[in-house]
DNA sequence: GTCTATACGAGGATAGAC
DNA sequence: GTCTATCCTCGTATAGAC
């Protein structure tokens, strides 16, 4: 897709690019400051004194793996945009993400709760970088709830139902329960059909 | 208070309380990884060396932090409990706990939800233990909640309202927004409302 | 119980050959 | 672009004197 070179060369991945998949994996599932360089590099299959070619410091990986997760939310959000329906069903696209990545959620928590929260606790230079990508939810959610007729209060369901996907994966790690996920959900859409008005 | 002479003597906290008290307060602010024995020897006062007298390893550290916060968490419930009101209004102290410290949770989250879900990541033999103060605080509103008249469906509703306060706690710390705080609080006590029977 | 000194390893980062 | 070798700092942990 994004290959320099057109025609039929393999499209491989490059190395810059497997070492962002693979930092985005492991700050992921074990948190920033406890994935080392030795544990980037035992994955993408390169030595730790190479990719200081690509990235001069530990920071500007972190930069590349949000500009990634930013990137890849800005086309899912697209997609959920593009595929026709009302706003009510696309703020269902949004509540759905819980059960479809309940198994790792349960596991490791919500992937942006958890990043800019640690990066809170650093006092990491990043975290507004990462909020970046709450903010992204946010204002597609706010749209979503301008379009359902709740122009007033937008903002205020927008942040309530962002709140509640970070208290529902919280949860659900810290008591290892899928099936609270589950339930939640249950609740989450009665409550979306709550604050859509009656048509 | 606990000190083991009666009479006259001032009641020094011993070098070991106060290592444990530096060290909630650090775990709090910065992380429990990212806190460093340099850190809390710097707040004690005390040589690096001189507290492995009182600790053999950094985990006992932890385990001593999270003994102390379900003591003051189990005492803070019994005040709750007995200042002689109804559980709606010790639901309402539970609620009122996030206004009372909005502005460290701003800064540093829930002191519970971010302790769990970094050692979840870190996947952490502490975990479960940490976990206990979900348990305590869940099993504490579940009560509540049965005396309120809702034996049904208690538990969920322990669950929904310790959910709902830690995404409160998330995104008021992702977006620096105090004001967010309130207004979930209102939100939050009308929902309280609204759950109570009448009677 | 408190201190100094030190061992030991891990992790980030650099230099330079291929 | 990739590798090996190496440096430096920091953090945990230990030994032993006072």
């Amino acid at each position: 897709m994004e290959s320099p070179v057109k025609g039929h060369e393999v499209p491989r991945p490059n190395t810059r690019d497997r070492i962002v998949e693979a930092a985005d994996f492991l700050f992921y599932q074990t948190g920033f400051e406890h994935t080392s360089f030795a544990e980037i590099a035992a994955i993408v299959g390169v030595s730790r004194g190479n990719f200081y070619h690509h990235f001069k410091t530990k920071d500007e990986i972190l930069t590349a793996v949000i500009d990634l997760r930013l990137n890849k939310t800005r086309a899912m959000l697209r997609d959920w945009q593009a595929e026709g329906q009302g706003p009510a069903e696309r703020i269902g696209c949004f509540i759905q993400i819980l059960i479809t990545n309940q198994s790792k959620i349960v596991l490791h928590g919500c992937p942006v709760g958890t990043l800019v929260s640690e990066l809170a606790k650093l006092d990491h230079a990043a975290h507004d970088h990462a909020n970046a990508l709450f903010t992204l939810f946010r204002d597609w959610l706010h749209e979503q709830f301008v379009q359902l007729g709740r122009k007033e209060d937008a903002d205020v369901l927008a942040m309530r139902l962002l709140a509640q996907s970070q208290g529902v994966a919280s949860l659900a790690s810290a008591f290892r329960d899928a099936e609270f996920i589950k339930a939640e959900v249950q609740q989450m859409r009665a409550w979306l059909q709550s604050v859509t008005p009656a048509a």
